[in-house]
RNA sequence: GCCGGUGUGGCUCAGAGGUAGAGCAGCGCACUCGUAAUGCGCAGGUCAACAGUUCGAAUCUGUUCACCGGCUCCA
């Protein structure tokens, strides 16, 4: 006799046997339902084939709850290696896990799988699916599942490492894989799903792996929300910054410059204001700034580690037969600054910023619009204080990034503390040391965040944030380093109030990032109606006829001296065509006049997403337009 | 860098061995217009580059470059 109990439902009941299988138990406590695919015995997820012989906490899980559709994308990778066996026998497996917003499987295949061959491929799944082809889960000694697995690398590969004396295996018809699982009961359950795209992936993300194919796709619980999921990825595409970027000419990329971006006016305008925000954000905040050279002497560059550490993203180039490089960071540039006088204690923190724009050598196929580039401008500083100032100046600046990220645009934030990579310079001590400091930083400010083992940078530890775009995608951009290298090897010092020489600690910190990149995220966050402050045309003026062009060139005139970036449309087109490139622009305001604006001197307001305001003297625009957030007013 | 795909006027795309086409944008003319596309006309391309096959290549082959989807790497 087993005695199984549901306590959310407080539900119980008995089973007049020494054992029974999962989905007899949901049956028997009433939980058993059409979208139940798995179950939970005593807290542990298990298929609802599994055999228990002992009574406990039994839950049913269904398709929609997480758990549930990460099991549903599970099986599906499943169902597809399975269709994919069919259409290209003799492929091997490599791994297939449910991910973020689907799964993907990476295949050894025996042929070339295209993104023409998904249909054929999806076909062969929905076959199988409505065959209902039953999964069934066999534990092996490890002996013999290497024996099972002989003819298949990566799954020999996968079971060698298994620290356990059985591993598990999922069989559905022909196919089988190693698996933890668990799985639906049968494929019928698998209904939702869409072949995505098909890339190469190296064996394990070890580049020197062999690279296999990996299809991704994507399940859900229900058609509705696979077709919503279908529809956020076409919204997606729409907000693409180098779509927009051409449709807004905002910037533009040429084969004669791979990853050179170059800026349009419009494009200017933004990033302009950008800037002129960032540098009264800095001047409130107690920082000076300064800009050093593009090219300087590979020698600075062997002295700060960069030419040990990071040789490889460099350019380098040749003066008078003398060696030089350009400049992949600002930090050396900031030092010569800062040694050009003795400084006191009294002088620290001292917060030297600069716009410095870096080039770096990326590899050809990681380059992507204005997101990753070869040439961007870090809006970075470098902080020199005493080591009693770590914490504070640390808080300082996490707070300038809150207002930043979250006041200003809005944007949810993660936050990471990076700690030792495998090529670095210094002591475990100092490491140890560095790490705890912005640890403290972040613990007495209750900032949640995660650990990013071994992502630091070569001269010390990290706290990195990740802003979440439209599309629930992260960039890192703002970023706090803490430096006990650098200061030791460039001979920095400062005068104690004991009247001795000491070595600063220093912190290199970036709020955008790359003012390139943050770009990038802000016109796919906004979809290219960027907010009144920030749009590059602010209003748009728009005569009905040729006979209002004197009343708007007039008018165009007034608002430039407001400081508004304002534009006239001369054309001879008709209103409603005017209008509409106006709005395809995404420009806020738009000022309609005609006859009735001239003779009374007034202004015809349309916004961008209210549509028409109606005509309003002008003093009531100024006064709107003064209402739009701004945070550089 | 690696795997796969793509490259045709400013933009979006059609054409697949016989010498290049549409829509939009541009320019000209007419219309002088009230809140998301006025009409007519004109002009615009060594079909990414280089080499090869062929009587003939935008089309077939090779190489290179760039871009796109990923992997690795990263702000």
């Amino acid at each position: 006799m087993l005695k199984f109990k549901n306590t959310d439902e407080n539900k119980s009941c008995e089973i007049n046997s020494d054992s029974a299988e999962l989905h007899e138990v949901i049956k028997s406590l009433g939980l058993d339902g059409k979208k139940v695919i798995a179950a939970k015995f005593n807290g542990e997820l298990s298929d609802l084939s599994r055999k228990v012989n002992t009574g406990g906490e039994v839950s049913a899980v269904t398709a929609d709850s997480p758990e549930g559709l990460e099991i549903i994308r599970h099986s599906t990778a499943h169902l597809m290696a399975q269709a994919v066996l069919r259409l290209y026998p003799g492929s091997h497996f490599g791994v297939g896990p449910a991910i973020k917003d689907g799964f993907y499987y990476d295949i050894d295949a025996s042929g070339a799988i295209t993104e023409d061959d998904l249909p054929k491929i999806e076909a062969e799944m929905r076959k199988i699916s409505g065959a209902g082809e039953k999964v069934t889960r066999e534990d092996m000694a490890k002996s013999d599942a290497l024996k099972f697995f002989a003819d298949d690398p990566y799954k020999t590969e996968l079971i060698t490492e298994i620290d356990a004396p059985t591993v598990s295996v999922y069989k559905q018809g022909e196919y089988a894989d190693l698996c933890r699982g668990p799985h639906v009961p049968d494929a019928s359950k698998l209904h939702n799903f869409k072949l995505l795209s098909v890339a190469g992936a190296y064996w394990r993300g070890d580049e020197h792996n062999k690279m296999l194919t990996r299809i991704y796709g994507t399940a859900f619980a229900s058609p509705d929300e696979l077709k919503t999921y279908i529809k956020r990825l076409e919204e997606a595409k729409l907000r693409d910054h180098r779509k927009l970027g051409k449709d807004l000419d905002l910037f533009s990329l040429h084969e004669e410059g791979p990853g050179f971006p170059f800026f349009h006016p419009k494009g200017m305008a933004i990033m302009n204001t950008l800037i002129d925000f960032w540098r009264r954000e800095h001047v409130k905040r107690g920082y000076t700034e300064i800009k050093t050279p593009q090219i300087l002497d590979r020698e600075l560059w062997i002295r700060s580690g960069h030419w040990d550490h990071y040789r490889e993203n460099m350019y380098f180039t040749e003066i008078d037969e003398k060696p030089y490089a350009i400049k992949p960071m600002n930090c050396p540039g900031s030092i010569l600054v800062y040694k050009t006088q003795l400084r006191s204690y009294r002088d620290l923190p001292m917060r030297l910023a600069e716009l410095g724009c870096v080039h770096r050598h990326e590899r050809s196929g990681v380059l992507h619009g204005l997101m990753r580039v070869r040439c961007f401008t870090q809006d970075d500083a470098h902080t020199y204080i005493e080591q009693s100032q770590i914490k504070d100046e640390v808080m300082r600046i996490m707070e300038l990034d809150r207002y930043v990220y979250n006041d200003v645009f809005g944007f949810n934030y993660t936050v990471e503390l990076s700690t030792r990579p495998n090529d670095s310079m210094g002591t475990d001590e100092q490491w140890n040391e560095a790490e705890s400091a912005l640890r403290d930083a972040l613990e007495s400010t209750n900032t949640p965040y995660t650990i990013n083992p071994g992502d630091g940078a070569f001269y010390g530890p990290k706290i990195d944030f990740h802003l979440e775009d439209c599309l629930g995608r992260t960039w890192q951009c703002g970023t706090i380093q803490l430096d006990f290298q650098m200061p030791g090897r460039f001979g920095v010092t400062y005068i104690g109030e004991d009247g001795a020489e000491h070595t600063p600690v220093m912190l290199h910190r970036v709020v955008f990032g790359s003012i390139e990149r943050f770009m990038g995220i802000l016109i796919e966050h906004y979809a290219g109606a960027f907010p009144y402050w920030l749009a590059p045309v602010q209003v748009k003026i728009i005569p009905i006829s040729d006979n209002h062009a004197d009343y708007a060139a007039e008018l165009h005139k007034l608002f430039m001296s407001w400081g508004v970036r304002s534009e006239v449309d001369y054309r001879g087109e008709k209103l409603g065509r005017k209008i509409r490139d106006s709005q395809l622009q995404k420009v806020p305001y738009m000022i309609v006049i005609g006859d009735k604006e001239k003779d009374s001197r007034s202004v015809g307001v349309r916004e961008r997403s209210k549509g028409d305001l109606g005509s309003m003297s002008i003093d009531a625009f100024k006064e709107l337009l003064g209402k739009e957030f701004n945070p550089i007013k």
